[in-house]
Order: structure tokens, then sequence, then C-alpha cells
DNA sequence: ATAAAGTATGAAGTATAGTTTATAGTTAGT
DNA sequence: ACTAACTATAAACTATACTTCATACTTTAT
């Protein structure tokens, strides 16, 4: 089980970033009741590949509550299965689009880098 | 030449956001001086390519100022040829590790997937 | 034992990317 | 000629995604 800052240190995402998602929904730490001294919270290692979900889909564009559906079709227990599958399959179609539009810009820049060169703009 | 509304239809993009890239520089159309009437914008067919890029770019999660940034290596006359191609090249490096995001993000969904299939969760 | 570092919480503040509203003038269709 | 549709501009407003601040308590190292 791990605290905030070790999560950060982890992921190298902010510790305030990292509560807002929290905040957010995305995921959820534990608190112990055993320990009466404090009120820190706990986090296991799921966390963490939550977070680097949520870090790699957040560059390509995808928005938190886009992640927040995806994550919840894996680990809510209050959708069933086929409801999951056809949120994950709605994700990988979008994946497949964003590809095709960063090979777009890609083929896009490619012609701009090569009419650089050519003439000597 | 275009006037707002003509590169609306065409792109697909609301009027206010036309002119809100317009605002933030992403691209600029022309007064018409001869015409003494009206004070309307006219845009060439250029104004449609940027239209479309910016539209490819954000939806990978290039913000506007990386796009902005991408638009003046081709556009300016301020820079030189050296510097247009390293910004371009840097951008291509962008995309190449976006599209490294998106199979790792593609795999979790794949990973997701068969997770839900196997178990009845 | 005390200072430095860590944790919790709420609220306010900021940046980005728009959207909406208000006002006013212009053009096109019938 | 007149109405509907189009254009311009500025300003206010909104949503998303954080970031910073203020306060207060806890743990760890020396």
């Amino acid at each position: 089980m791990k605290l905030i800052n070790q999560l950060a240190k982890e992921t190298g995402l902010p510790i305030a970033t990292i509560r807002f998602y929290e905040k957010s929904g995305l995921f959820v730490g534990k608190k112990k009741d055993n320990i009466k001294s404090n009120n820190y919270t706990y986090y296991d290692d799921e966390v963490i590949d939550k977070l680097e979900l949520i870090r790699d889909a957040k560059s390509v564009g995808f928005t938190l509550s886009e992640i927040k559906e995806l994550i919840n079709a894996w680990y809510s227990k209050k959708i069933t299965k086929d409801e999951k599958l056809s949120i994950l399959d709605g994700k990988l179609l979008q994946i497949e689009s964003k590809i095709k539009e960063l090979k777009q810009v890609k083929k896009q820049i490619a012609f701009l880098k090569s009419e650089v060169e050519k003439y000597d703009c």
C-alpha cells in the first residue's frame, strides 16, 4: 500500500494532480481504520496502472471523463459484461480514428517539410 | 475568396470557433479595401487547409499554441529554413510518441477486454 | 524535543479553449 | 421595400483541467 508521495514518484505526476484525479472519481484510496492517529490515504498498485493509463490517454487527446468511462468499464461492478465490452469497443474505435488523424497530420507535416526543403522559403 | 460562413460549412467548425482561432493568430483573413460599404473579412483556400490541420491536430492532443507553432513553421517568413525544418522535425517526433502512446492505450484496452471476456465480472 | 518533511481539506486562482450575448450594420431574396 | 440571413466586435460567461494557498495535523530524522 502506497502513500500519495509514492504515487507521485512512481508516475511523475504532481501530488496535487493525483489528488485532483481522485476527487474527480478516477480512482479511490483507502483510509486505514486501525490507524487512529492520522487520516492518511493508502493506495494499492492498481492505482499506478490507472494513473499511467490516464497519463497516456490524456496525451493523445482523451478527456478525463472519457478516461473515467474507460476505467469504469473495467473496474465497476455496476454494469454488465456486455455493456463493458461495448464501451471498450467504442474506445478502440476512437483510438483507431485518432491513429488515422495522427497519420494525416504526419503526412501534412512531411509535405510541409518537403516544400520547405524544395523552395528555400 | 470565402466568407466565414463558407469556412464553417466546409470545415464543420462553428463560426465562433473560427473567429476565435483567427483572433488567436492561427491564420488571418483579408479586408477588401475596394469595398467600402461593408467590413467583411475574406479568406482564401489556404485557410481551409489550416482549419483542417487544426481540427485533426487538436483531436490528437496538440494544443492551439503547438499548432500555431507548426503553422508558423510553414507560413512565416520570419524564420530561417533550418529553424522551420527543426520545428517540423520536433513535431514529427511528438507525433511518433503520440502514436506509441496510442498503441499503449490500445494494448491496455485489449487486455481489459480479454479479462472482461474471460471472467464474467 | 524540535525542525523538516509529509498528509488532508477546502477554497480560491489560473490557463486553455471555446460559447453566448448584445449591439449594430449589411446583403440577399421575394 | 422589407424581412431573413449574414457579418463584425466586444465583453461576459462556461467547462475542463489543473495549481496555489491557507490552515492544521502527523511523522521522521537528528
